[in-house]
DNA sequence: ATATGTAATGTTATAATATAACATTATATA
DNA sequence: TATATAATGTTATATTATAACATTACATAT
């Protein structure tokens, strides 16, 4: 059994402004069946999050945003940055200290992100194979999972090809 | 086949002091080995690191530090840290930006970390089984692996039964 | 024992990441 | 339109981590 891919791996040029606008379209779609507020300010940030398909920091968010609203300043990142994680829009990568746009926004279990220290993209996997062999071996010791957390560090097929 | 527990919940009372020690004697041991030097400074970090079964923020290790020692600054706790991960014998959770002892200094692959978000305490497996489906997993797309971080959050034994 | 190079620590400053607390404004709906 | 709630603005500060250069300790060769 393949994982499912949630997030890819750009694998050379592409379209990306179309993986932008899926992305918003597929968040304003997801927060009007929620009843949920999106914002401009949180779609800029999402969209911001979705500029490439490397993880982005907090403070290069609020960097480009202060160019546009005087008013940006940390908590106006942070608390879009929340609401995008509470709402399965983003995802923080926990290593990177950064932040990734989620391929499929309101999927279940939270994905395994695989991240390329040569391209420094990060592609996202669903694998419930995976999602339940950790929740056995965590079973096996009397722990009980709310959350788990998976980052494979390594290097991407395209940059394994290039080389 | 069940994982190797490599650090243990501390399952209600038990004599921490030999935790310390055995992790301690562990380091020296292993430090003698491969001829590198844990000093005074190392041996002190890694004994606050081992304080209790809880993840330990370096600040709160400098804190300790400054007590005994005037010099001691965040460098002073960043660079024994950075040794004692070099060497195998902390580990960082990521998702917490604190650190613990390896229960097993100088075993090979990265473990998988058990976070109890009760007793905030935090347990190591090494699951060979794991590592080779994460691996599997992940050549299937293509990508080659050099390490990986398996964080687990969820609720103890412990505090399961204590509830 | 002394010189020499390297590793470790000291010291000061600052970068990078994130949150607290309270004020103001916008939005929904009663 | 009044009211409650959610969102944003604003200022300050907490937390986590590193840069850069000076000094000291240690191992080893002479
Ligand atoms: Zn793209
Ligand atoms: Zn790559
Ligand atoms: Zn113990
Ligand atoms: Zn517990």
């Amino acid at each position: 059994m393949q994982a499912k891919v949630l997030r890819e791996f750009s694998r050379g040029r592409h379209k990306h402004s179309a993986c932008i606008t899926d992305a918003l379209k597929a968040a304003e779609h997801s927060c009007k069946e929620r009843g949920i507020r999106f914002t401009a300010i949180r779609r800029r940030v999402l969209e911001l999050v979705w500029a490439s398909h490397e993880p982005v920091k907090a403070y290069d968010v609020l960097d480009i945003l202060r160019n546009e609203r005087s008013s940006a300043a940390p908590p106006t990142v942070y608390r879009a940055l929340e609401f995008l994680l509470e709402e399965g829009l983003v995802h923080k990568i926990e290593s990177l200290n950064a932040y990734v746009g989620c391929g499929e926004p309101g999927h279940l279990d939270s994905g395994q992100f695989l991240i390329c220290s040569s391209c420094g993209e990060v592609a996202e996997l669903d694998d419930p194979e995976l999602v339940k062999l950790i929740t056995e071996k965590a079973k096996q010791i009397g722990f009980s999972i709310k959350d788990q957390i998976v980052e494979i560090l390594g290097c991407c097929s395209q940059c394994l090809s290039s080389k």
